[in-house]
DNA sequence: ACTGGTTTTTAGATTATGTCTAATGTGAGA
DNA sequence: TCTCACATTAGACATAATCTAAAAACCAGT
């Protein structure tokens, strides 16, 4: 996504773009490594403008609210964020807590009559297990 | 679950059946209402015998670790616990954030090509939008 | 029953993560 | 230019969960 398409994917929700919000976008949508909170205020921070932790947290909080970013939240851990950009489900790993990108495929929905009156927004697929990284040496945490 | 199958799903996981412990999994089998630990913690010391907050901690840890108990974080809000008995999916209200349980079905595992060289251990399917409790009001939070 | 070692419990301090407050800044439209 | 809603900020606050160090409970072997 350019500059521009960020721009207009502010518009269109109703979100001025002001630099520390671009920012938070711009880094998430250039790193697929569904960062923390704490690592997206500390990266839009190595550069200019400078963005204090309450409004890294306004942005997230206004950009998922907006649908443009995914909160993952995660067992004993920080949350972390994802810029939808295609769509996907998670792996997430059981020793170091780190979130990967699994290629979409098409999940079966519950019939109504498990759903009852209940109204579903979206189904998400989730992995757990051991990522590339920490599978060889199957250690415990 | 009886008494006696607690005991043994805790002698299986070399885990002492004390008052405590037991107190605890005894309350997540006979709710399946995915309570928070401060919940639970509250629930099982208004019958004695009396346990503390690190203990209902503890106990939660070591029964997720055991694998009896499944942890389900959710975004913006405190843990929740489930006794693993029959296998199901979890269906997460956007507006109160309670969890449901969604009657099992078989979910398709992706192909070796997209996990690579990852281990896979479990595969959840997570549904989210409002429960029948919220539906009709379909307010925002 | 006594000993020694392991597991468990405990109260309270501590950490981690995230939210709130109240003051200040900013920019788009009248 | 004025105005007003939207944004940002530092730091206080809240909440959820973990850690610490000491005491208690428990078990196995004697």
């Amino acid at each position: 996504m350019n500059p521009e398409a960020i721009q207009r994917s502010f518009d269109g929700s109703g979100l001025r773009c002001t630099p520390q919000r671009y920012a938070v976008m711009a880094f998430l949508l250039e790193h697929n490594r569904h960062p923390t909170a704490a690592e997206i205020f500390e990266a839009v921070n190595r550069v200019d403008p400078r963005s204090s932790r309450a409004t890294t947290y306004n942005n997230l909080r206004d950009l998922v609210k907006a649908g443009l970013v995914r909160e993952v939240a995660i067992e004993g851990r920080a949350a972390r964020f994802d810029a939808k950009g295609m769509q996907h489900h998670h792996f997430i790993c059981d020793r170091c807590g780190n979130v990967e990108d699994i290629k979409w495929y098409d999940v079966p929905r519950p019939g109504p009559g498990s759903l009852g009156k209940r109204v579903l927004r979206e189904c998400e697929l989730i992995f757990r297990g051991l990522c590339t990284k920490c599978a060889p040496r199957r250690a415990s945490r």
